[in-house]
DNA sequence: CGAGATTCATGTGAAGTATACCTTTAGGCTTAA
DNA sequence: AAGCCTAAAGGTATACTTCACATGAATCTCGTA
């Protein structure tokens, strides 16, 4: 008792954190630094909403970590917030202006949650239930959705812009009848006009697309740079010093974590990331200050829990491939064979584990298709071979770390319970 | 020896099926007049 | 008679299966030099 009192005590004293949300992923800073050019950008291109006019609709390209939901996020608080602003100014002043703006809504979609917004349907169902309406998570006709749609957007007279985060994953997956539906939808609204914002970290993702979609939704375009070392290195001063007391921080940590971001296509994100996982862990070993070594842990923690965490979340089926790709690649080292497993093996490796456990055995074309989004995971790359007389195949390479296979294996074997 | 046919093992697209879930509708029961 | 509840009917999205056809280079075949 008086152990862990002692434990607690010295965790809730020695704290090196003063915020640590300033750190996290969903936290919107008063300021964002090295974008007010593109911020500039989305604010022009947007701001003939708040007189109540349609706006362009809009195109945010960058790879992940460059700050574009960031920044499209940044610019629409201050317009919500412009927005409320003006609406109570014109009630006392009551003037004509207050209805235009009453009805501008701006709404954010995360294309990317499995399970939520991955398909059109569901897209379309979380929109309306972000609208204040309910839509049931199936059993509904498709067209009757989007009928759903128009009526609850076009029942009074509103001004709507939709933000669409990671619509390449979606439109990847899906078709891009969506978007094509979407983008055409005003001409059916009487009373509301939407816009559409979309986010990208495909910078060829529109080159893939209807081009009817492309003309329309790419009416505007803004391009992320990705951060360099020294811009990483100033926005990761500006949040330290929010988010950790005084002195914690050694020298060369900051340049080390905006070095190791920079690396890689300069992700802010990743860097922010390092520097919090830094904190924890370095809090975690009682430590009085942050050092070098403690960022070259929460390089590798960071990676482990990535991927871990998809593993973990994956189905029962897709875990079962996975395991039977990892086996196939263990036994190949082993033998000292090629490091390229092939679909079929695979399938039969699968087979028997299915089988060992009384499980349902999938047919080869679904696993074919459990591959294919694996490799979309980044769990394995794939590529299409033709290996002559031996037909064709996938050339499936394992892309999880070497030292991380023992610990996926583990978390494996125990979400199936072998 | 080399061009063309063959062949293999799987990729891939389309259509069908099972499941879980939704709305609508019709019938039965209750209620109030 | 009007109102309410329930269960069946009819319909959908999603995950998966079934069927059928496409692929593409190593290998085979066979005519030719």
């Amino acid at each position: 008792m008086v152990k862990l009192n002692k434990l607690f005590d010295s965790f809730i004293g020695n704290s090196l954190f003063k915020d640590k949300f300033v750190l996290q992923a969903n936290y919107s800073p008063e300021t964002i630094p090295h974008r007010d050019e593109q911020i500039e950008q989305i604010a022009r291109i947007l701001a003939p909403a708040l007189r109540g006019e349609r706006t362009s609709n809009l195109f945010c390209y960058g790879k992940t970590g460059t700050g574009k939901t960031l920044s499209v996020q940044y610019v629409r608080n201050i317009m919500l917030k412009r927005k409320e602003l003006l609406e109570k100014n014109d009630s006392k002043k009551e003037t004509n202006r207050e209805h235009e703006l009453k009805n501008l809504r701006i709404k954010y979609i995360n294309c990317k949650l499995k399970k939520v917004a991955d398909t059109e349907y569901r897209i379309l169902a979380e929109l309306i239930r972000k609208l204040g309406s309910k839509v049931p998570v199936t059993g509904l006709p498709t067209d009757y959705v989007y009928s759903k749609f128009i009526d609850t957007i076009d029942e009074k007279k509103q001004f709507l812009i939709l933000i669409f985060d990671e619509i390449d994953q979606t439109v990847k997956k899906m078709s891009d009848n969506l978007l094509y539906n979407l983008t055409r939808l005003n001409s059916e609204l009487s009373n509301a006009q939407i816009s559409i914002v979309g986010i990208s970290n495909d910078l060829t993702f529109l080159d893939n697309i209807d081009p009817r979609v492309r003309s329309s939704l790419g009416e505007e375009e803004v391009v992320f740079p990705p951060y360099n070392a020294l811009q990483l290195q100033n926005i990761l001063k500006n949040r330290a010093s929010k988010a950790f007391k005084k002195g914690v921080i050694s020298d060369g940590v900051i340049s080390k974590c905006a070095a190791f971001a920079a690396r890689e296509h300069g992700d802010a994100r990743r860097a922010l990331d390092l520097l919090r996982v830094s904190g924890e862990l370095a809090e975690r070993q009682q430590d009085k200050k942050i050092q070098l070594k403690h960022i070259d842990f929460a390089n590798d923690k960071i990676e482990r829990d990535k991927i871990l965490d998809i593993i973990e979340t994956e189905p029962k089926q897709f875990q079962f491939v996975l395991l039977a790709i990892i086996k196939l690649n263990e036994l190949k080292k082993r033998n000292k064979e090629g490091i390229e497993i092939f679909t079929g093996e695979i399938y039969t490796t699968y087979q028997n584990l299915c089988q060992r456990t009384g499980t349902d055995v999938l047919t080869p074309r679904r696993v074919s298709d459990i591959l294919a989004e694996f490799d979309m995971l980044g769990l394995i790359n794939a590529r299409v071979i033709s290996k002559g007389r031996q037909g064709r195949t996938r050339a499936i390479r394992l892309a999880i770390p070497i030292h991380l296979l023992d610990k996926s294996k583990k978390i494996l074997y125990e979400s199936l319970n072998l």
